[in-house]
DNA sequence: ATGATTGCAAATCCTTTGCATTTGA
DNA sequence: TCAAATGCAAAGGATTTGCAATCAT
């Protein structure tokens, strides 16, 4: 059976601050500050196990570590490939419109999850491109 | 400047008779019976690079290692997470379908890659599950 | 009380890399 | 000829796991 132990409670509010995507060792650290005693691997575990259980999105991208996000509605992702970062995308991109333009429903499957993940350069590494 | 290695040239057919989508170290294998010094690092080295050029694709997913398609037209992939295998989707979901689609053409921004892919049960586990 | 969860560290998995050697253009 | 590519093996990064101790219920 699944219990509230402090940690878990710590990861989930921490993550849920959070309005970028970050990896399970940037929350390590930023946690450690509430909780200095907190292990790595308990960091991995919850994480893991918040995400089967569908209260975080693990976001894993073409490189690098998974990242996570706090919102679990099925919108889509962007990853500059210059300095790894995931962003957000806007708009009426639903797991749900996903599926409804897709090819899935009329094969009648069904359907767990949905990874949507774009690659463009941000707004950030576009600027640094044009200097270089 | 690139070279036609015979290493190169296996590694691209092998992988091109593939209608499934194999992990760099089952390429490996299927590779030594026809180059039997052929190293992992090569067939990786290679892999990498060979994505790189467009000429294959890499398909990460959620979980184990990265899988390999012989085509790259941005078709989406299925992932079942009982066996991590991965398939074809069939149907209009090209690449420039989901753009279309998408919230991602009203922001002007240049997108580079798109990764797709839907997690459902196949056939086999699916059944297996049922005996379970 | 007792089974889930933790901290710790070692192990594992996948992939990349350094380097001396070989090979294709 | 000579840079690109290879084989080998070691290193690397990210994540998982075994285990004794702890903690929530």
């Amino acid at each position: 059976m699944k219990r509230t132990t402090q940690q878990r409670r710590v990861i989930l509010e921490v993550l849920s601050a959070h309005r970028d995507h970050p990896t399970a060792e940037e929350l390590y650290h930023e946690i450690r500050e509430t909780l200095p005693s907190i292990s790595l691997g308990t960091v991995y575990r919850n994480l893991d196990l918040l995400s089967r259980n569908g209260d975080v999105t693990r976001i894993v991208g073409s490189s690098g570590p998974s990242r996570f996000d706090p919102v679990n509605d099925g919108h889509p992702h962007i990853r500059c490939p210059e300095c790894n970062r995931v962003f957000d995308l806007p708009g009426k991109c639903s797991i749900d419109d996903l599926l409804d333009t897709s090819c899935l429903k009329q094969h009648g499957v069904n359907i767990q999850g949905v990874l949507l993940e774009f690659t463009a350069l941000c707004g950030g590494c576009s600027a640094d491109s044009c200097a270089k």
